[in-house]
DNA sequence: TGCTTCAAGTTGTACAGCCAACTTTGATCC
DNA sequence: GGATCAAAGTTGGCTGTACAACTTGAAGCA
């Protein structure tokens, strides 16, 4: 069997590579307690000969483990489970909607403003755009289990924006229609600060002006790097907070001036 | 040369993985804009005939910028150039002195108060020990060019206060002189949040108790996954912001209620 | 012009093997 | 009893190979 490939070869019944679906089944042998907290994992030999693959594809699943800080790695030893699960995803941290659902809560969101026009220097910049071309801009409020939660300032680029134009203005997920449309979100960046409550932030909130928010401005890009959406989120004291796990193998996480 | 080994092997004359610096000479010629703004990488056989290694091996420097969010990665066509540089690394974000320095400022500590005892059930869960177990608890007040920025109150298990309590107590950094007695930091977990100044808050800040506060609640450990440190920073607004990157192939990142 | 088809180029996935570096354990020795 | 050393076990690192999946641009055709 030299060189089976990725779909074709032997396994090939669900979807996605072969190492992703043996992070998935790791990750919940690890979440239902099957190696103890604290407990040690199977060698890679032996996982490799348990699921009938490579070292090297038992290797990459267990990178993808060790990234989201669930096992260590040391050499000498056989890697000791950590957290007993960490279900986020990509998409609960991008999608409000997702985010919500996955805590068990009624995610809402009433749709203030939309309109579209062309870009000014700042939202061509964030956009990757020259200054001057079309944007679409949405502002909402949302909710949780019908409680006023964040303000959320998002703009598009023309090709999004008009899928976005098209959906039924009380469609609670935006980003999920997109997906459906066939639009691939690959990468996000997130920055995380605090603000002051300005009086529209106030009056959709519900609080003081110049009270502290919890600001986030995301930047998500396609697998080409392209720019699908800006936002500027705004939430309320007390409802959220933003966790990272960053080793020295990969650090994704920053700390800035300001 | 079948196998050629990791520092045994060709090169060795440098520290660390031959990826390693594989990656830092990638980073470095992009920093330098070497292939430009949104330009495109050399294919991975092309590096690796550069550099004198196997692809196996460009793929493992290249799997590092593409986790910082350097470059993209997809399937098909050459890697493109995303950020022009992020020499952020793991311990800038460990050690306010080294952050500092980075910025190219002037770090300054004070410390208010440094005692030790035994720990209390939440201090316990933390550093992963049991109720009573000896801790160092310390205090410090920290400055960028000695204006106050952050309050920063961080406990030790035994072993690691030991090593703090022996310190000049004006030393500026403590995590430098850790690591120079062998204490090895190998991954952290961020929580950032926002809460409201206590009185010794605001009596150490300048601030009135009350009054905003961006707050990092951080824990450290060491390859095996022992706790090292853990600490409560509290920054006045205005003075840091958080960025992280993320992609759906890596996600460390989590939004989380409270 | 506009469309399809094809071929070349590039990255993703998986396999196999080898050696180095490190941890742990147990045996040996003093 | 305690320190020292050797061996086994385990992960890290590097190479080589093969094929699959995808992107792109050019050729060909209507």
């Amino acid at each position: 069997m030299a060189g089976a490939g990725a779909a074709g070869g032997a396994g090939g019944r669900a979807a996605g590579a072969r190492y992703r679906r043996l992070a998935t089944e790791l990750r919940e042998a690890i979440a239902s307690g099957a190696y103890g907290a604290g407990g040690r994992l199977p060698s890679e030999e032996e996982l490799a000969q348990q699921h009938g693959v490579s070292r090297g594809t038992v290797r990459q699943a267990l990178a993808v483990l060790r990234a989201n800080g669930l096992v260590t790695s040391r050499r000498g030893t056989r890697r000791v489970v950590l957290g007993t699960a960490r279900t986020q995803s990509f998409f609960e941290l991008l999608s409000f909607t997702r985010w919500a659902r996955a805590l068990g809560e009624v995610p809402g969101g009433r749709t203030i403003d939309i309109s579209s026009g062309p870009a000014n220097p700042l939202e061509a910049e964030q956009l990757g755009l020259e200054p001057g071309t079309q944007i679409h801009r949405v502002l909402r409020l949302r909710t949780l289990s019908r409680v006023p939660i964040m303000i959320e300032r998002t703009i598009y680029p023309e090709h999004i924006g008009a899928v976005i134009a098209g959906l039924d203005p009380d469609a609670i997920s935006h980003t999920e229609p997109l997906a459906d449309q066939g639009v691939v979100f690959a990468d996000a960046e997130h920055t995380v600060d605090l603000v002051y409550a300005d009086d529209e932030d106030a009056r959709l909130l519900g609080c003081d002006p110049g009270s502290p928010l919890m600001r986030e401005r995301r930047r998500a890009t396609d697998p080409a790097g392209t720019p699908l959406e800006w936002s500027d989120d705004r939430y309320l004291p007390g409802t959220v907070s933003f966790t990272v796990h960053n080793s020295a193998a990969s650090t994704a996480l920053s700390r800035r001036r300001g």
